[in-house]
DNA sequence: CCTAAAGTGGACTATATAGTCCACCACAGC
DNA sequence: GCTGTGGTGGACTATATAGTCCACTTTAGG
């Protein structure tokens, strides 16, 4: 919820609400599966059961929709980290969040990372995408840093360590492992490259 | 040179040779900016200063153009990290080619890998595109680890470390930073993430 | 109830784009 | 120079897609 009304003082009943819901909803399932540009507004009208007018009445244009597809999908991939995202603080734990990010990679037909996708395909050609994508990124990159924060701050990092560094490297490290895992249909990657991220903050501990 | 002629043996004479690679370049350049499905025929005809019919005459469909590009940027990709790439059995030569390629991202107004972004946007929905990338991205990792191999055989590097697993590790650093880097439009993921990589590497080495 | 605004359906338009077709040009070998 | 095949130009078609419009239905509130 909270979703954006700022600039148009909308009404939007409860039914209202729930339609405008459902079409974001399959915009993103259907984006995130094909892309932006794959995704035409008459496959989001099927797959929603909604009428052009609807999308429409909801949207100013398509570009109106991808923009709350990516905050959709933002607040789904965040959330499909926890309980482990919001508590990394540790190396189990760190550990943990590996496990369940590959076995998520697994789950899914299309593999790699929705908003990678998105950023890959819209950081060139629209700047307020970029910019959503950019505070997105910041926002996963953030609870990462809080969670070794926390361990520098009980002594388990040390000083020198830098979280914030620490916490980009290793989203990096995701992002990369995503992309090659989705690209060669394999986990193997993926699981590479966030062991790698997790050995690197395991350098920084002050004891093994 | 050296491309595929395999299925139909086309007779192909020097100006024709010269018009065809033209319209793989400049469909590169205006793919590697704007994306595939970004990139109408009409743009190709445009930029290259060629016919529709000739489009035609040298590819069979938008796709099999698609493959030609891959091929391209392929070659391109890995030729640009030359002289480094040829030779990753150092620590001094791993940093030297961090900085070469922190500097041509920097140098790209469209930031962000060539390969990835096709790989991102093609793989769901191109199988044979998705083969050739899967290869391209296995030539690539490939020259990192004849350079890691080296220093294995050197005795630089532990019998222990596996010079592929730690390959495909840089490479998902690489491929991580450039998308972060793109998408903030800053250096700074790229060069923290290679650095991981290259400390990742360091780490299995026998003397620091 | 009654009414006004929100919600909905679906036909319609304009346009961009992939792909086709055919007439004409250029050059290599005879 | 003739001829045939590769090369070229550009008009043309079919279609998909973003976006518009208007008549109709449902809902909230008095």
């Amino acid at each position: 919820m909270s979703n954006n009304q700022q600039s148009e003082p909308r009404a939007l009943t409860r039914r209202g609400a729930v339609t405008r819901t459902r079409i974001i909803d399959a915009a993103a399932n259907l984006i995130c599966a094909h892309g932006v540009d794959r995704t035409s507004l008459d496959d989001v009208m099927a797959e929603s059961g909604v009428s052009k007018s609807q999308l429409y009445h909801y949207f100013a244009d398509k570009d109106a929709l991808v923009l709350e597809v990516i905050a959709l999908q933002t607040e789904r991939v965040l959330a499909a980290q926890q309980p482990h995202l919001g508590a990394l603080d540790s190396l189990p734990a760190l550990r943990s969040w590996r496990d369940a990010i590959v076995r998520l990679n697994e789950g899914t037909d299309a593999r790699g990372c929705p908003l990678g996708s998105l950023a890959c395909e819209l950081v060139n050609d629209s700047e307020p995408a970029r910019q959503r994508l950019v505070a997105s990124f910041a926002m996963w990159s953030d609870c990462i840093e809080q969670g070794l924060t926390k361990m520098r701050e009980r002594g388990e990092l040390a000083a020198s360590a830098d979280p914030h560094e620490l916490a980009l490297a290793v989203l990096s490290a995701v992002q990369g492992g995503l992309l090659l895992a989705k690209t060669t249909q394999s986990s193997r990657p993926l699981t590479i490259a966030i062991d790698m991220a997790i050995e690197h903050v395991a350098k920084h501990m002050t004891s093994t």
